[in-house]
DNA sequence: TGCTTCTGCTAAATCAGTTTAGCTAACCCA
DNA sequence: TGGGTTAGCTAAACTGATTTAGCAGAAGCA
């Protein structure tokens, strides 16, 4: 094992050229004049050297450090955030770049030593990720720089990508339409400070949004809808329960996230009902939890994933400003059915 | 906004030093005779500024960069991956550094690259991670460097840190005998390849033998156990289901893992059984499901962000060779009871 | 032959820090 | 008065790349 890793200069000389040579011909610039043995043997040399740039030194120069920042409020609360990461990495390796992550935990002095420990890198772009679609404030610092939101939205004109939420309410509610519900379909999740401020959460208001839409244009409305104070297994339980003692039972129920959905479901099976022959039901996100529920959920998936990616890609792309609204793809499970005849 | 950044070379010249002294001063170096004026007039300067040291320029001459690498095999599958990441990212920043992610999808490709994108950038150490407990084979890339092995084990001599699996069996199994369990407690989730190769789980043969160390000293051992194929719920539930149709029905049964007890409570709840009156249940790992069910789950907390933290310290330390064990405490929720009179 | 043009290549500057080696002036002491 | 310290500071080398400016020799042309 050599223990010093093989500089320019080494492979240079061992090219019989200089530096200089070595590098235009590593870096493939065009229009020098070097000969084709020339070529032959700097990539030689450094094949046989096991030649790698040193990064640091390089961007000391070009100012380019192949590095990009992904910096979010919280990264382990949900399971998304991992999803976010996955498809990040996945882009920028293929674009041979590399994340520099940090999260905030929504703490503003953690935000700044985040920010400046990013930039104290060098890094070429920075990707701000809300672990819950909403809207916030960038931070002065990043505002002049290359900077994609990812899973948020801003008042400013940065490139932002969310998951298409009112798509996906369109798509969840139309699962039940399509499938003969009419006149009894109830919504658990209704909630009045995520639904007004944006800064809490772009999803429940879109969500509604979509969901109104495709009932309206069914023929039909929501018959009931039940708020939540928050949108956990707990609330969700209470939910059902509470739409269970009402005199007409739903026939099916949107739920607005799978969370709400697992604490309906516990409410039914305590209730002794059957989803989906005594209720149908469809949620949103895609959870882990919804493919073990039995019946499976059906729930119009958050492509966090694919959000991931595209941020990476819109921030190598150099895009100014650009709203990518990404599709979030309905997963159909067992938990849909006709409803039951009157 | 000024466009530039200050440099050192700024700082210098708007103290009317020269950079070394700048560079010194800033540093902190012991024993320069640099004159108390000096370093106020530096810091002064520096403040005004606003000045940040390049870290790619500085680690071109230290090779130093303040910055780890965190590789592990799969990040998105697990909600944990993101808490290991958390404690680490929380770690780093309290020693002033910064983290640079990568996964390797089990891919040996990936991984190469992974590794030599890393060592390029000049890290000061790597931290590699597997998202089950398990032992594996390190890269001979990472062999010379600083590198600890994070939920994971190795033949090597490399420092890692585990989570400590046998004493949570003790645990677990302890906290059914203490509730009076005693002759009629099944166990969920036997499983030979896991038990049996340390390349697929550490964690099986581990939590196995605390049970069994735990039942033993409390005179008793296991009546039943059921092999899985995998921990999934599906497998939970079949094992659950196949207990129940034996003769006598277990008063209480740990399972492997929670997404295990998940499938168990669903099969309890379709045999109209409740937990924990009619069956006290116990198991491993606090995935988020553990508090959602109905009733909470008792269970074992993997100590991921916990271990992230260890990780990011022993490597720090510059520790040569190291096992640490962290404890799994025993979140104690409401599936277990007292077992019914006979 | 003398001038220009082109080919193939390199020396040296540069990026922003750290570090080594050493300089100058004041002071101490005999 | 002169030699040795010491205090306080700096010039310049160095890290490993990229990039600018330009050189030597061959070829082309009149």
């Amino acid at each position: 094992m050599s223990h010093r890793r093989a500089t320019l200069a080494d492979v240079a000389k061992r090219a019989g050229l200089s530096k200089t040579a070595a590098s235009m011909i590593l870096n493939g610039r065009e229009g020098t004049r070097l000969s084709a043995e020339a070529h032959r043997r700097v990539f030689a040399a450094a094949a046989e050297l096991g030649y790698r740039p040193n990064v640091a030194a390089r961007s000391l120069r070009t100012q380019k450090s192949l590095t990009l920042a992904f910096i979010s409020d919280i990264v382990a609360t949900t399971r998304f955030a991992g999803d976010m990461i996955r498809g990040a990495l996945d882009a920028a390796r293929e674009h041979d770049h590399v994340l520099l992550i940090a999260e905030t935990q929504g703490d503003e002095s953690f935000e700044q030593y985040a920010i400046e420990a990013m930039l104290d890198r060098q890094v070429d772009g920075v990707i701000y990720a809300a672990m819950a679609t909403r809207q916030l404030t960038v931070p002065a610092t990043l505002l002049g720089r290359p900077t994609v939101l990812l899973n948020a939205a801003s008042t400013t004109e940065l490139p932002c990508v969310l998951p298409d939420d009112e798509q996906a309410g369109y798509a969840v509610a139309s699962a039940l339409t399509e499938a003969g519900h009419r006149d009894r379909i109830a919504l658990i999740g209704r909630n009045r400070l995520k639904e007004r401020d944006p800064e809490v959460s772009l999803a429940a208001s879109a969500r509604l949004r979509g969901i109104e839409r495709a009932l309206a244009a069914a023929g039909t409305r929501l018959a009931v809808s039940v708020s939540c104070h928050d949108w956990l297994p707990e609330h969700g339980y209470a939910a059902m329960r509470s739409l269970l003692r009402k005199p007409t039972r739903p026939t099916g129920v949107i739920c607005m996230n799978d969370r709400l959905a697992f604490g309906a479901y516990q409410a039914l099976a305590e209730a002794g009902l059957r989803v989906p022959q005594d209720m149908s039901v469809v949620s949103f996100d895609d959870d882990v939890i919804a493919a073990w529920l039995r019946p499976g959920l059906s729930t119009a998936a958050l492509p966090h994933e694919q959000m991931g990616r595209r941020a990476v890609e819109l921030l190598l792309s150099g895009a100014k400003t650009d709203r990518c609204l990404v599709p979030m793809p309905l997963r159909r499970r067992a938990s849909i059915d006709s409803p039951a005849p009157q």
